[in-house]
DNA sequence: TTGAAAGCGCTACCAC
DNA sequence: GTGGTAGCGCTTTCAA
């Protein structure tokens, strides 16, 4: 492996001047830096950017830890990240917790170990990584979800209208008995759903009965036992709102299962869009939220974040952008069924 | 942030006791280990990785490069990935190349400027890293494809023989007019999957006529356009044999714009499965690979090449691992239409 | 404009 | 069993 040394005397100058060649800061003579330049390639060298970190104390590293990578709503928001975060010339420790929030502590540790400059973070409790925030003041950026009475820098979708919008959407084609699956309801993401939910059948004038609230937990299994449950009732429910596309793939199984239309017996209104959800059959109605501006602008902030860090300015840290979602109509919801 | 030097002086004793304490390797008598893990407690002592790196060598790091983030396969494997590096003590440097041969390259050299112990690339050109592998000697493990005529270290599924078994559930089916969309024919992935069709064709002696031979890219619009292609044929096919989950959903929705039933006109079996692909109308009948295996394995071999590329044991390093896949009858395929 | 040298936090060698 | 210290490759004073 060639190091800086190698290039200084190859190029017949000091360690010192190759270093500011390399970093393009300081002024050096062009003849030197033609010198320096090309015993460069001579030795195909890279600089250590192990080293390079270990005296800046910067390593132009973000890490991120999401729930599932198997989730595509996940991968869509991870490509903005990607991207943005390589435009802005940093590079991304993956992680998975896979909701466990012992695991995500684990990350977090590495994470924080590994010196990255800021951490993007989808949270699997409330109050986990939280600590980290605060005692730490560590640069810091919630995505997707926060938790309630959450305070510090964060990017998410506006749930409750989405919810909302939805949940009117279903009203609009007539239906009055509207049932929901719900997510966890311990971070804003389920809490926000299920309350924009209740507000729009509330404004309506309609009735929530209790067994019409089913609680599911995001994962797909439970997509499924709802739904069953749901169908099953004696005055089934003939609109279902479903808070993720997980569940909602359980939903419909638990449809095709029990022989159910849709949606000519049960409407579905999806959370969560993406390719195959189009092509479904039927193809799915659907909230999509906007994935890859959420990577993107949750990269933004977290260096910007990191940036006032550096400079000890706590002013601007703690702020909300709330992104707005879009209903996308499609064949899975349509009017209830009357005969 | 605290040093080594912090909790040594906290904990009265040397530096060098310290880091013994902290790599578990010397002995040191149980009271110092005492002493210095509560110092480090108080402290809130994180070990610099950063620091640590520069000393051994080593970042206990591997770099991923994959073309698509948003492809299921790709999530499937990472999955697979991303557990096992972290159990055998690594983090994951993740980066998509986007299909894109000067990006892969790009984020290669960033890898390789990071100090990454090795690399997991699932290339998208035949050369691009190539390059890297025998330039340098880097441990470098492909995955899922390889150039023609790779010699190296790689974990890829058995594509022509899976390619071959699904050919042979067509023909056992009763179709004769059997139509492939294939992938870019420049990696063995794209290559033996058509490879392991023409055999299974030509073994049943079933002609293969060029206009059943639609030459795809793996990507969405692509199976779409070939579908659309097949279908408005004089003679279409009865079945239709796709290389890879992003065009299939492409042909679906071919299918469902020109309103020909599958299976009912066209029997359809697609390379790929996932969570979604079981819940498609209709069910697919689609080619499972072993994803998180072909994770677990690719991290495997890499740690076992890094590990004799330490101790310059070059003896090992050049194998290549075939996973079988699985065909999972669905609904997407029956019987040729006869009527 | 250039270069000598200190030092980032850690490990590992070597002397005790 | 313990500790002093050199040095990993780099950036960044500071003096020339």
């Amino acid at each position: 492996m060639q190091t800086i040394r190698d290039v200084a005397r190859l190029a017949g100058v000091s360690v010192a001047t190759t270093s500011k060649v390399l970093n393009k800061k300081a002024s050096v003579r062009p003849k030197l830096v033609k010198r320096v330049v090309s015993a460069m390639e001579a030795l195909d060298y890279h600089p250590d950017q192990v080293a390079r970190s270990l005296k800046t104390r910067q390593t132009q590293t973000i890490g991120i830890v999401i729930p599932d990578v198997t989730n595509p709503f996940f991968t869509d928001v991870i490509r903005g990240v990607e991207s943005e975060a390589r435009v802005q010339g940093y590079s991304l420790i993956f992680c998975d917790s896979n909701e466990d929030p012992s695991l995500e502590q684990t990350n977090l540790k590495m994470l924080f170990s590994r010196r990255v400059d800021g951490v993007l973070l989808a949270p699997t409790e409330a109050n986990a990584a939280q600590d980290y925030l605060t005692r730490r003041r560590f640069p810091l950026v919630f995505f997707d979800r926060v938790p309630p009475g959450f305070s510090g820098s964060a990017v998410v979708t506006d749930n409750l209208g989405a919810a909302y919008d939805a949940t009117r959407h279903l009203i609009g084609l007539g239906h009055e008995r509207i049932a929901i699956i719900t997510g966890r309801l311990n971070l804003s993401n389920g809490l926000d759903r299920l309350e924009g939910f209740r507000k729009a059948l509330q404004q309506a004038g309609l009735p929530l009965r209790d067994e019409y609230l089913q609680r599911g937990d995001f994962q797909l299994e439970s997509g499924h036992s709802c739904g069953l449950r749901l169908l099953q009732l004696a005055v089934p429910p003939t609109a279902i709102f479903c808070c993720n596309n997980q569940m909602t793939l359980g939903l419909m199984r638990a449809l095709g299962e029990l022989g159910v239309a849709c949606p000519g017996r049960v409407s579905v209104l999806g959370f969560d869009d993406f390719d195959w959800a189009a092509n479904f059959s039927p193809r799915l109605t659907t909230v999509a939220q906007p994935t890859l501006e959420m990577g993107k602008q949750a990269v933004q902030m977290l260096i910007r974040n990191i940036k006032s860090f550096k400079e000890r300015v706590n002013s601007d840290e703690e702020k909300v952008v709330v992104l707005k979602a879009e209903l996308r109509g499609r064949d899975s919801t349509a009017a209830p069924y009357s005969g």
